[in-house]
DNA sequence: CGGCTAAGGCTATTAGCCTTAGCTTTATGG
DNA sequence: CCATAAAGCTAAGGCTAATAGCCTTAGCCG
């Protein structure tokens, strides 16, 4: 029985590519096993938690390569133009790997690392909303507002709850649109 | 063993209470066989496609309720009232039933009954809009908008996205606000 | 009233999964 | 060179969904 040399990162590395390749219900311990070369049990030598932690592990990594992806578009943009990108960058991660996205939200509840993860996230949409003159509590409920949007549009997207033949991307901008005009004409009290 | 009289919209029912008190993970066929005072092979008799076309059917039920309580939001309100309606309705349904509104993207593929129980949802969209001019593809852009804006919040805010500590309320003010100046600068081509 | 059919229950079984327990081997550090 | 901890294994227990086959009830039709 050769060591393989597993790590819990390689772990989330094999169940993200199964996530990828076959859905999220394809998720289980024996097919990442199966995929790591090692038996079921020897899972929990490295995620101790066993599927429960597997599935927080996921959650916390697409957050973080999600926050990357955000991060990357803003930089070098300002104003609507970064708002636009954001957005962009949103759906696109989405629509590249939907089930890993879908896998977001399956997390049971927030721990440290997740709630680390996305404050980062929600860093890096903050940095971009600094230039609509929005800080302290409205910059939060104008943080909130982008990724409702960003979320909301990228969720049905790729759950299919669009099904008529209009064009996406005409929505994706009109969308735009109006995010970044609420964004410009913030209603503050 | 007494016939209990079992009907498929009794099976839904059952499993809708299940998931409302313990969560979706409590989704069994066991566990809605045991509520519905039955063997679980005897759920197949009236679901005869198990799990899988449980979950389907729970989708239809949920989009269907939703549809009724956007509806319901609606009638008697025109405008920036009734967008404002309608979004505080989408919120409040998933709010007292999170797990059950989570439910709702579980469905495997679309298929005819939800396909039809989602059109009458966008439907009710549809008529909100016609008040500010919107129709044709438009009307779907704009339609698409606010489902987006409705089940981002929504979803994000039942699933423990928004961790700070500022108040909901307001964020759903300022959104709604977002919305309304959206669709009334409607970025027309 | 008698009997037939179909529907709605049941038990038993199989296959697959997660999880724990306990053993064995490998690698590493002193 | 050996001790120990890490990393693998097998075995077993307890879930689950799903199928197969049987039995009983309800209701209808002659």
């Amino acid at each position: 029985m050769p060591r393989v040399g597993l790590t819990p990162d390689q772990v989330v590395g094999h169940a993200l590519a199964l996530i990828d390749e076959q859905g999220l219900d394809a998720l289980t311990l024996a097919a990442v096993a199966a995929r790591a070369g090692v038996a079921t049990p020897s899972l929990y030598k490295h995620v101790s938690g066993g599927l429960a932690e597997l599935r927080r592990l996921i959650a916390v990594r697409v957050t973080e390569e999600l926050a990357d992806r955000l991060a990357e578009a803003a930089v070098g943009r300002s104003g609507d133009d970064a708002v636009a990108a954001v957005l962009r960058a949103y759906h696109a991660y989405a629509t590249e790997h939907p089930h890993r996205y879908t896998a977001l939200p399956q997390a049971p509840q927030p721990d440290d690392d997740l709630t680390h993860a996305a404050a980062r996230l929600v860093g890096v949409i903050i940095a971009v909303l600094r230039e609509y003159g929005l800080d302290g509590a409205e910059a939060i409920h104008a943080a909130r507002t982008v990724r409702s949007v960003a979320h909301g549009f990228a969720s049905l997207s790729i759950g299919g709850g669009f099904q008529l033949a209009e064009d996406l991307a005409t929505t994706q901008n009109r969308l735009i649109t109006v995010l970044t005009t609420g964004l410009r004409t913030w209603p503050t009290p």
